[in-house]
DNA sequence: AAGATTTGGTAAAACGTTTTACTAGTTTTA
DNA sequence: TAAAACTAGTAAAACGTTTTACCAAATCTT
């Protein structure tokens, strides 16, 4: 009933050669290692016949290599993230790979507890969101040379390959286009984090800010605090005070989801009057009424970017690399959320 | 540089001990096989000291378990899959599995090319989503006596266990609340499949709308068709035509962001007139003004029931565990989308 | 006190590949 | 014509586990 899968050694014995030549001839060193036309379109008749696959588990722990890689994200239930991993995915089939993917939560602990884990399994890259205290894993990961690439968000004081885009420019280009409409106000919401990307979102902020000579209003949540009441008053006090908020620039897609949410709880016409202007596009901002103006990341491009450093590392394994720093372009969209009102 | 990962051997040379031993030991077995306590602790120390962790690639090749899951979805990019996806990671990181998500298209050829390949890389289990023409397919890897699970959909004629939501009733009901609100012209926008999840649907609406004595509007689109202007335009037609259509319940998510963006470019007061209900909640569904009704499929509780049946066959891998065929209910939320005009 | 059982292990095969080192026979070279 | 080189392969080790089958010494049983 359950017949086991055929193996190079039930191959061996139907055609009377050895295992030996069997492989060679898998591999394609059949001319190489100088075996006899015959023989080689014996065995691969044969093993076309039988429909024969090689057993990857056993190719691995002799080779070393799994053609697995890995990419972490902080959510895979996350669109952004979710649209990254598809196109990953595309690109990894077509050259033979599988794609693992994993949500750490933006948790170190978990971060650190994956990484351990499919380092264990013998992936043969790690494509990864770091969250923030994961350096010195990360520098452990490459130590035992291992090709990884981080996105979105890097380290300031750790070499290794990523792809990011340009933050700074991008939130500068966002919040400067609030200022060319006639805002005044502009607050600017974010997470508390050391992370790098929203560093560079909030620098982008508050220059455009300042060189407007507009006052900065900045309220950053805890990541943990964001769906919950405390994160969600915060937001309310912002932007129901007497501080006189025209507009809002929200550093990344939950925080405007939540936003948007309360902002129609709170006075479903405010939506109307408030500026805003978001990172990470969404279609739905586009069905929006009104329209919700959005920073978009290049995914396409950075999924590509990703992948074409991860081959690249694959092939020399070797560190001779030198570190591939990738920055792309966002581009800014403009719709009726951040329009003259 | 580059040190090895030590292995059971070396812990053997080291403690002079068998590797058997240690084997023993670290699967838990020492007692059992009368190992002392002395050497019990003796290699555990050690193996805690230097921090060993067992290679899996040679555990899998020894034991034929890898301890991966495969679920394979649509598209991992869409919400709805991507959600589930992240329910299903987190269970089966807590039980010491690993998931790997595949995007199939819908599409069988890339169905079958991924069960292949997952198949000769010995995973433990498939969670499937599965396109229309895989029965077959299906039947073998069933056969080949591995866990397989369907989810959303399943094959009329073929046993094997599902969890799937009560796609009639709900579609039933969703049609009854735009009954109950006074439509009178309610259209089904759906996708032309056989698949048994959108014929339950649209038998459901069909019933509903005969039943209360109005006539049915059926538009079914070909899936290819979706996101592109043939289909855009039947779309169109259909809500700009001398019908006098009143209403729309979309059949599934992505139909529904393409017709939302569809309406607002035809006439932005549209919506605020035309009656709306979908599959497939979202969180900008709530935000969105008007906010739209939507029928939430239970993804938490899809997610677990997946993962509990899952379990279930990979402690039994007979098939002594006869099929079950999971039905969960779906909820509607009325929204503003609804409501009486 | 002789056989049976228990204790505390170990040796070796096996999982299915890849790869290194070898070989017997044939052909070429000098 | 003897040495060198090539041809067409093969045997066996290795990757790192698990597991079966075994063993010698100690203890128990009658």
């Amino acid at each position: 009933m359950k017949q086991k899968r055929p193996s190079i050694k039930d191959i061996a014995k139907a055609l009377n050669v050895s295992i030996t030549t069997i492989s060679f001839v898998l591999n394609g060193k059949g001319e190489e290692r100088k075996i006899s036309k015959e023989v080689i379109k014996k065995i691969e008749d044969y093993v076309e016949e039988i429909n024969y696959r090689p057993n990857q588990v056993a190719q691995s722990l002799r080779t070393g290599k799994s053609k697995i890689l890995v990419f972490m994200v902080e959510d895979i239930g996350n669109r952004f993230f979710a649209k990254i991993a598809r196109i990953i995915e595309d690109i990894a089939y077509e050259k033979g790979y599988k794609v693992l993917f994993c949500s750490n939560e933006n948790n170190d602990k978990r971060s650190r507890e994956l990484i351990r884990v499919f380092h264990e399994r013998q992936v043969d890259g790690f494509l990864i969101i770091p969250s923030p205290g994961i350096k010195k894993d990360i520098e452990n990961l490459i130590k035992s040379d291992i090709p990884v690439v981080l996105a979105d968000r890097y380290f300031e004081d750790l070499d290794v390959h990523h792809v990011v885009i340009n933050n700074y420019a991008a939130a500068q280009n966002a919040t400067q286009h609030l200022i060319d409409n006639g805002y005044e106000n502009i607050a600017f919401i974010s997470i508390d984090t050391q992370q790098i990307q929203m560093k560079d979102r909030a620098r982008g902020y508050r220059d455009a800010v300042q060189q407007a000579g507009l006052s900065p209003t900045v309220l950053e949540l805890p990541f943990e605090e964001i769906h919950k009441p405390e994160g969600k008053n915060k937001i309310k006090a912002l932007l129901t005070g007497s501080n006189g908020i025209d507009s809002v620039f929200f550093s990344t897609n939950y925080l405007t989801q939540a936003s948007l949410e309360i902002i129609k709880e709170l006075d479903p016409k405010l939506i109307y009057d408030l500026g805003i202007v978001t990172f990470d596009d969404n279609e739905f901002f586009r069905i929006n009424t009104p329209s919700i103006t959005a920073v978009a990341q290049p995914l396409q491009e950075l999924g590509e970017e990703l992948m074409r450093i991860m081959f690249k590392l694959l092939k020399k394994s070797d560190k001779e690399i030198p570190v591939i720093k990738s920055v792309l372009d966002a581009e800014l969209l403009p719709r009726e959320s951040s329009e003259k009102k």
